[in-house]
DNA sequence: CGTCGGGTTGATAACTTTCAAATTTCGTGG
DNA sequence: CCACGAAATTTGAAAGTTATCAACCCGACG
């Protein structure tokens, strides 16, 4: 059936969890889904400043975007998993401000500025959920400022950790015991401002604490209540309705 | 004429720096400008979680978005001045991820979830134009996490300062020698992530070194160049081009 | 005049980074 | 299956940054 093929594709199970996608619009995003690539762990997807005008869906694995400062530090803004999009916002400015990099091999859609005309025009009711989604990953941004800002490191790794596994459950990569997470403990650092080193303590504290193991590739939660109780977790930030055009 | 009214608006100001505003953009602007309200300083606007569906243009004065934590801490997200908008997210999620409080009095208009629709149909450019706009301060949260992540308390300090300025520029708040700022250190500190002590200090080495003074609500860059060179400031980010719809 | 909010300063404590090095893990070729 | 090298993780010790606590100053305001 043409629904079981469309709703496999990763941003269409994100969007149906919130609107009901009509015929027309799974149309609309299997066209999106048309211009697909393999990119390979490691190689940059994306310059700083470069001008691209083009964004992707992310099909499969998983990316992260950082800006690089002057004395070589690095930030690192977000990941992005299966259903994300990526360089959206390059679409709309005419420099992209921070670069992407796939931590593991990946498989993207191309999406261009035509095929987001198109889709606002034929399709009014998807580009209004697309930009829910992006409205919906904003929001992330800001819990993730909140975590840098004013929240300890155990705190903070904890509260990153169970927002990731969020996500991840909302397109099937995740339950309530954990999930697979290809991070290194660099990038994980350096998402979350924190040297590496103290972060390795971070997260032996949490695993002595008999709260959350993060180990070979796994993130294991070893008490859910206990963790959502220190990290000061509410997953109510990601609530979900359907966007302003039904 | 009726092009001067309107563009004695901040909104339209600012959005007429990037698109060319038509008459029926400048007429739907006008609508979302209708219902009107002024707010004293320090009154609570949205709360935390609170369901709300409304959201406001702000048209004067100086607003801050923030987050408490359960330790009682506080985290300002942003602060909203002339031109933007406060809680567009809350039109589109369930929940209205953090509060809203007016540091001076406010001039808003309200613009429900009626009009936001009503724009969608009657002017898509207008539309596309406000979407650009809340895709651009999307790109000042990120900066903004940057600044807390990996830079220095005084460079972290410098460079949201200068963010500041260019912001208040676009609304022709400030100039290349600075701007009215009527923030407290301790609003600013919860911005970045310091404590208000903490931040005295790099307010008062900016000062000792020459390169920004704060002092009796007034931002002034001392040595625009050093300062921007000390604060890794970069205004690309903030460029802009037409939106997608033209 | 007294209070209050904001700003400033010093001393101390806590947290986090940096540097250096040992250990473990993992993919690859022998 | 084992050896090897590279990458990732872990630990210790020392240094640096930032927070906390406790005052004190100052101007606005009733």
């Amino acid at each position: 059936m043409d629904d079981m093929s469309n709703l496999d594709l990763p941003l269409a199970r994100k969007l149906s969890t919130f609107i009901e996608l009509k015929e027309e619009d799974l149309l609309m995003l299997t066209r999106l889904h048309e211009n697909n690539r393999i990119v390979e762990a490691g190689s940059g997807l994306e310059h700083q400043g470069a001008i691209h005008h083009k964004a992707y869906i992310l099909r499969k694995g998983w990316v992260f975007s950082y800006k690089l400062l002057k004395d070589g530090a690095r930030q690192i803004v977000d990941f992005q998993i299966s259903g994300d999009f990526l360089g959206l916002r390059s679409l709309l400015l005419r420099t992209s401000d921070h670069s992407f990099e796939p931590i593991t091999q990946i498989e993207v859609s191309e999406v261009t500025k035509e095929h987001l005309k198109l889709c606002f025009e034929m399709s009014p009711r998807l580009a209004a959920a697309l930009l829910w989604a992006a409205s919906r990953d904003e929001a992330m941004v800001v819990e993730h400022l909140i975590d840098i800002g004013r929240r300890s490191a155990i705190v903070r790794t904890a509260h990153f950790l169970l927002e990731l596994g969020v996500r991840l459950e909302l397109v099937g990569l995740a339950d309530r015991n954990g999930y697979h997470c290809p991070l290194t403990q660099y990038l994980l650092a350096d998402a979350l401002g924190l040297s590496a080193i103290h972060l390795n303590r971070c997260l032996r504290k949490l695993r002595e604490k008999n709260l959350l193991s993060f180990q070979g590739g796994q993130v294991t939660y070893l008490d859910f209540t206990a963790l959502t109780r220190l990290a000061d977790f509410d997953s109510d930030y990601m609530d979900h309705e359907k966007p302003i055009l039904h």
